[in-house]
DNA sequence: ATGAAAGCGCTAACAT
DNA sequence: ATGTTAGCGCTTTCAT
């Protein structure tokens, strides 16, 4: 890595010396502390404008190692390639900042490996949080937490070591559940089982999904068929995979589904189109995430909108306030007739 | 906020005093510099395993004040609502740690004021490089990081004070309004002027882009409307708004678009939904961005990729081996028959 | 109203 | 083959 010029930067001691003072007051001005040291105003004053001269900047790294705390928070997001994600990461920014703390966010591609690596090089930058968005092992990543002292918390996919919040998925999923089949029988004069696609059966958030979709059918008082509920994963190819391989077996699918992310929508679409399988009548379709994009698909698609303001609050909170570690808080995602504007 | 245990973080001279050695041989094997220090294995062994069973995690701080180089690299970027910058920081992060650096990102929502911001924070975190992603004014940046002796970049949108990279709009541009034009002839049997929308006309991109477009309707011998060139903005809502109002004052629109970003088709498609004013027509689009969604939109709609892996790779080839501050280095982007599977 | 000095945890040159 | 020591740049008592 080439250094554009060799000069070395400028120190609280350079300016010290060209203001004819000393390191401590140069400190005390710059860092604000200077009132309590009843420093005169124009030695303040010089010192200001010098560093400015200078382009001088604090060292963080000498600075927080001579402090107690870092102000650092740290997260993890598993992806940055849909709405739900980067609104968090962009939402979480925001917050942490307006609260003076710094984030630093590193992004692991679902990979179990990469999570907890990045979480020990986090806590070697000494952060003083650390949120596991979507973590495969948040439990794990609690434990090294745990082992340096700092707090954690777990944000879209629960854990068991520190407090989680997450979505209400089993009363969300239920009602989008209602609203498909409400759809669909508008459509179709009956109400009919549907399709479930997308997510992982082992993880906490598809499995209440699958609860609830369970318990919308058993409300309206229609049998489900076991062998329509395809958690394959969340990559597109995934449900694309598997809508075809479904289709092979059964011959016609089901005209109503619910589809657990924007990502796996991307499979199912891209299935729908590709395959022809439904020729003009296409689907009827609810996803568990919001883009704008997938809404302007079709009339009959429905969407639910996780609601990250909220769920970032209660992170916010706890980390202001604490809370016991098996805390579990669940944020009702948000429907339709109540997105902003 | 609220720390758990009130316990110390273990450090090498706790390490020191449990294996019976001394802090700088702790140092040495556990930063890997042991071998030359001709360190024996067993004492590496030993130390190693204490280390694990503490939970020991070096301080970054002290680290990094020691040695010279911090390995920090630091990036901008405006959002993380589309795909393009999504990719670019997902690329970004993974290229970085490929090459031992260390990335923090900061989401300055195309706010001047943050901008700058975050670029002085940076630099107090002692970040070794700093791009500039979609910068409202990189040279600012480039100044700052300039007077303290950090290397700077732009990308995506270029600047003057530092090396640039960014997609090859002109042609980009040139290639996508002649695919409209073709799309839309084969569709209304002649070639007609289109409309374009989106971006600001002050940054470069948008006027290179609009350049193309006319270069494009020079080649084909098309004559086209200047009062169609509707630069409004970025968000969504700004397209939709121009969009009504020229509809307001012309009665009727082009039947083929040129749209500057997936965020300004967002407004495009929604008016376009919203006012009903194609009827069963719908307008042949083409957008200077990709979105997996909005390609499943219509048949009509034509994509241009801009090439996220080529650009970062120049970024870290520059970062290597050094640039002219005013280098411009413009990357083809992708059309359809080139997507990646 | 301001300066001197100690020390945060780590690394590297210099001992042995 | 391993220990001692001098800082890195900053903050913070404690003197004055």
């Amino acid at each position: 890595m080439s250094q554009e010029k060799s000069a070395k930067k400028t120190t609280i001691y350079d300016l010290a010396e060209l203001a004819g003072t000393s390191a401590s007051a140069v400190s005390a001005v710059l860092n604000g502390t200077w009132k309590k040291r009843r420093i005169s105003a124009k030695l303040a004053e010089r010192i200001t404008t010098l560093a400015d001269e200078q382009g001088y900047a604090v060292n963080m790294q000498a600075s927080l190692l001579r402090r107690e705390k870092s102000k650092i928070i740290g997260m993890i997001v598993p992806k940055y390639d849909n709405r739900y994600f980067g609104s968090i990461v962009e939402t979480f920014e925001t917050m942490a900042r307006e609260r003076g703390l710094f984030p630093i966010i590193t992004c692991t591609r679902r990979d179990p490996e990469l999570e907890v690596e990045a979480a020990r090089t986090m806590l070697s930058y000494q952060v003083e949080w650390l949120v596991s968005t979507g973590a495969t092992d948040p439990d794990r990543i609690s434990d090294l937490c745990a082992a340096a002292n700092v707090g954690s918390l777990n944000l879209d996919l629960p854990g068991t070591k520190a407090p989680s919040i997450i979505s209400d998925n089993f009363t969300g999923a239920r009602e989008l559940t209602r609203r498909i089949m409400l759809n669909s029988r508008a459509r179709m004069g009956e109400a009919r089982p549907l399709l479930f696609i997308g997510g992982r059966a082992s993880d906490h958030n598809t499995s209440e999904r699958i609860r609830g979709f369970r318990a919308a059918h058993a409300d309206i008082g229609v049998l489900l068929d076991e062998s329509h509920i395809l958690a394959s994963g969340y990559a597109p190819e995934k449900a694309e995979a598997s809508l075809a391989s479904l289709a092979r077996t059964e011959g016609s699918l089901p005209n109503g589904m619910f589809v657990n992310s924007t990502i796996s929508l991307e499979g199912v679409m891209r299935w729908i189109k590709r395959s022809g399988h439904y020729g003009e009548h296409s689907p009827v379709i609810g996803c568990f995430d919001w883009d704008p994009f997938a809404a302007l698909l079709g009339d009959d698609i429905e969407m639910v909108r996780q609601d990250v303001p909220s769920m970032l609050d209660a992170v916010f909170l706890i980390i202001q306030n604490g809370a016991a570690d098996r805390t579990l808080i669940e944020i009702p995602p948000i429907f339709r007739e109540n997105f902003s504007p």
